[in-house]
DNA sequence: GGTTGAATTGAACGGTCGTTCAGTGACAAT
DNA sequence: ATTGTCACTGAACGACCGTTCAATTCAACC
């Protein structure tokens, strides 16, 4: 169920899915979705709840590289870049559909972002003590990464012009740039 | 009418708007609106057509600096800041609502959007031409400049921390950074 | 073979949806 | 005073919405 709905709500959006969508998708009635969520906005919910806290644990599963916050900001590049490439619905959803959840579920989603988003901060914070990262405002580098490289998956499509890792190296040369990386350099290739 | 609904598609999202408010909102019955619109998807289009109509024409209307691509590009970061931030719904939604639009629509607003990209991409080339900048990537850089920009939306507010003049100061130094730019440096204050 | 229990159906509930259209009422021109 | 114009109403249309629930199915156990 989760995945039918996965798909149709990043294809057509929470609102415009309707529940008989849903379980003709799965060969199923409507009726029998209540089993397994209490409602549509508990669906919407688990999904973008799930995706996050997915997010943050396998943030967590990585093992930091040793070294300079250089290194450890493109790691978290590329991490950022993979984890995301891989599940474009997903991520779709917890971007656009927002709005659809009720005061409660926001809440818990932003707070959810947030900590992801401490996470590239202190990041920079920790180049910008080393001194070989150079941001006019943390909190600024912070939402303009993340947003550059969320912006990734509008456009990239596997099978294009560039392959995925190309484009993860590409991107990493430009965070490093935009962090004012005291070694960055553009990628040859 | 127009009004009307930019706000409240921005605010609860196409889908979930109904005729009924819209007209409600500006004091009149849900019938009335079909006497200005052919349909709910026409309003849709005809807001997000104006939007990027109005995008390039202003764009068209700056007058481009004297000087390298450098200048150009921050001169093309402050339009679009600027613009953007004063157009808050109109780019939510212009974002958010494309997949409501029928396919002859989308295709319309798309190609817009590419002529957007095109100014941008034709700044980066020329500054490659000319040495002053340095991008691994004419359109990816396009697209993660744009996006980056473009992210300021999301989180900015009137009467917060920054201003409106300080925030465009940053977001321009990054964005210059991560095209390589020559003489990039760290804005003060 | 009979009984239980869970999974699922299919119909129904009260609403809301986008859209249409005959009718109303105000106002300008004759 | 009559006519014509135009904006608008208010009711209606058929369709679909999220959700509930009595009835059914069906496999597993005694």
């Amino acid at each position: 169920m989760r995945d039918a709905a996965l798909k149709l709500f990043a294809r057509d959006g929470y609102a415009a899915v309707s529940m008989r969508q849903i379980a003709s998708e799965i060969g199923v009635q409507a009726g029998a979705l209540y089993l397994y969520t209490a409602d549509k906005q508990s669906l919407l919910f688990d999904l973008m709840n799930g995706h996050m806290e997915a997010l943050l644990a396998a943030w967590a599963d990585t093992v930091p590289p040793q070294g300079d916050a250089i290194t450890r900001l493109e790691h978290f590049a590329r991490f950022h870049i993979r984890f995301h490439a891989a599940r474009a619905d997903a991520v779709f959803i917890a971007y656009m559909e927002l709005r659809n959840l009720s005061d409660e579920n926001f809440a818990v989603i932003e707070d959810l972002r947030r900590r992801y988003e401490a996470e590239l901060a202190r990041i920079l914070e920790q180049g910008q003590a080393e001194g070989c990262l150079t941001v006019p405002d943390i909190k600024l580098a912070t939402m303009a990464l993340i947003a550059m490289l969320t912006g990734v998956n509008t456009w990239f499509r596997e099978g294009g012009r560039l392959s995925r890792d190309r484009v993860e190296d590409i991107y990493v040369d430009m965070v490093l740039k935009a962090a004012g990386a005291a070694r960055a350099g553009t990628p040859t290739g």
